[in-house]
DNA sequence: AGCCTTTACGAAAACGTTATCGATATCGAT
DNA sequence: ATCGATATCGATAACGTTTTCGTAAAGGCT
């Protein structure tokens, strides 16, 4: 049992006295095989315990049964997506495969490109995409389909939260709480969606004729480590705001974090809303105010799409956008003079 | 840019006008390339934009460095893993995959074995198994670590949580609150997990003195979908039991939607203790308590036990066991006669 | 009996890499 | 000028599959 050497497609042929082509056709239910030959060779794949190697399959065969999904870190975000992804995919013929190449040495052209071209025909059949950042992808037969990419419709097939319309929600709520200095912590602007949400930040700011002052626009990565310093310029600047809406939750966990350290009251002195609601929000001291957006939604919708995409069907939509909506914690209070 | 052919190394080094060898040399850093001719190559590699094969180099490399978690499912648990083993990988030269492979057809001979097989060697260098459920592998030189295995120590190399201690956790606080009649929801029984907390749960109702009564006594498989009869059985039996513990959240979680269903109230009519402490758990009406277990912890030990054993190097403690702590939220409260 | 179709199987060529090893060319030393 | 060492590169054989195509045998038909 416990061999060292990989039992091969050779070895099963030669126990049971068959070509390698038969054995080959058997595992892959091809026909042109007697019932009784068919017999053999299963009885000898089971003795041995043959499994055949995924790599070999991958590099001849045209398919592969495996959607792979390119995730740029297992972060709450993405793990979310995931799960909705394997609802959807749940029952269909086909594996799902996460694949995390973010810290990738080349992130000069964009890991997902790296990573396309890597995976897409020979590992896997189709792919869905979280958080790309390049704006063309080399392969055009390869089915994909991006969540939160970097370009707006038009680019890729893909699913998203209505980002602005969600900035909007959490600007007004602050507003509706009396403050007027509000700040905002950025994502990553290589993403659609953290310019979105600056958009409706601004757009929300001048509905309710409050000024954006620019020193209180800051802007991280969306990661915990990028939001660091952008935190710590608005908790230590001089007329520091009262209000804070962060573009992502795990930024704005980095923001209480940063005010427990510098001794900044949340919700006492600073108010701060978040956007994604993923799980850790739910945790932190003080329970994070945020805008929701439905993770597991998108991941099942992007899953459909894809699968939509593969059948050759032209898809209804191409460019889902998601609601959002508010889930007020315990991060925010009126603002008191 | 939309070519619809792979570019191969064929391609590159037809371009470069140089041999194949050559192609694969620069690309692994090999020795023994001029540095002209590096600078040709690679000019046009970039140009090309060419990306090697992930399969074709799987086949014929000795190394990936590519590590592999293997689950059976895109679950919450495995889930919150996987980002303790993401942290921390973060900073190793290895990317990270994980395969999803339960739900696929030949179930009966294992499903971690069919993947083990078919990656191991080839496309990963090491994996981590998540609750796998047999009990030999048939590979020895290849590096495995498993978290919530089958077998107990002696094994594989594991890493898990305290399973008895935290079921005797979990029926110590129901006896607490003057529950005697205290049904258990049991998980999938070829996991040591669900034995152990089993078995917990048996020590600690002899330590306070209460019968267990085989009838309040049923299984699940830890899945949602599979605790749907188990949690009907002890909700609607002839002795309603005034209190249950569940042995992962997930079959909790449907006990609070069966009782819903039901018109059973929790907890004003049965009390509620999961196991796991999934985030789910936390926005649960009712809140669940439970029994909280350090799954990123354990992700990462594993993560650091497998590192260790890529290395060469005895880890100190090949049977790793984590902690766990009562959780106490809405889904509990005093037995009122 | 002759011919054509069908059935069952095997030989061999891919798939895109990496590794081994041999072949030049260059150079310094005798 | 000869020799041996060193640097640089290319042919070629793997790696373990799937697929195409050929072939032999068997069967059905006139």
């Amino acid at each position: 049992m416990l061999s060292t050497a990989r039992v091969t497609i050779r070895d099963v042929a030669k126990a049971a006295g068959v070509s390698v082509s038969t054995i080959s056709k058997v595992m892959n239910n091809r026909d042109g095989i007697s019932e009784e030959t068919q017999r053999r060779v299963r009885a000898v794949i089971e003795e041995l315990g043959y499994v055949s190697s995924e790599s070999a399959r991958s590099l001849r065969a045209a398919r592969t049964g495996v959607i792979g999904v390119l995730i740029p870190d297992f972060e709450p975000y993405a793990s979310e997506v995931l799960k909705g992804i394997a609802r959807a995919l749940n029952g269909s013929p086909f594996e799902l495969m996460a694949w995390s190449g973010g810290a990738g040495r080349d992130a000069t052209r964009g890991w997902e490109r790296q990573l396309v071209a890597r995976l897409a025909g020979s590992v896997l059949d189709a792919a869905i995409l979280v958080a790309p950042s390049v704006t063309s992808l080399p392969f055009d037969s390869f089915p994909m389909v991006a969540v939160d990419p970097h370009e707006g419709p038009g680019y890729l097939p893909n699913v998203r939260a209505d980002d602005r319309e969600g900035a909007r929600l959490a600007v007004e709520h602050l507003a509706d709480l009396g403050h007027v200095r509000i700040g905002f912590l950025g994502g990553r602007k290589d993403l659609a969606s953290a310019r979105e949400r600056e958009r409706g930040y601004r757009d929300a700011m001048r509905a309710h004729n409050l000024d954006v002052d620019e020193d209180l626009v800051v802007r991280g990565d969306y990661s915990r480590a990028g939001a660091t310093e952008p935190a710590r310029t608005l908790l230590t600047c001089a007329d520091r705001p009262t209000a804070i809406f962060a573009a992502n939750d795990l930024s704005a966990l980095r923001v209480i974090e940063m005010a427990d350290e510098l001794g900044v009251d949340i919700p006492g002195e600073v108010s701060l809303v978040g956007f994604d609601d993923i799980p850790e929000s739910l945790r932190s001291e003080p329970g994070l105010t945020t805008i929701a957006q439905p993770m597991i939604d998108i991941g099942s919708e992007a899953a459909l799409l894809l699968l939509q995409l593969m059948a050759q069907e032209e898809p209804p939509e191409r460019d889902i956008k998601l609601p959002t909506r508010l889930v007020v914690r315990e991060s925010t209070r009126v603002l008191r003079p």
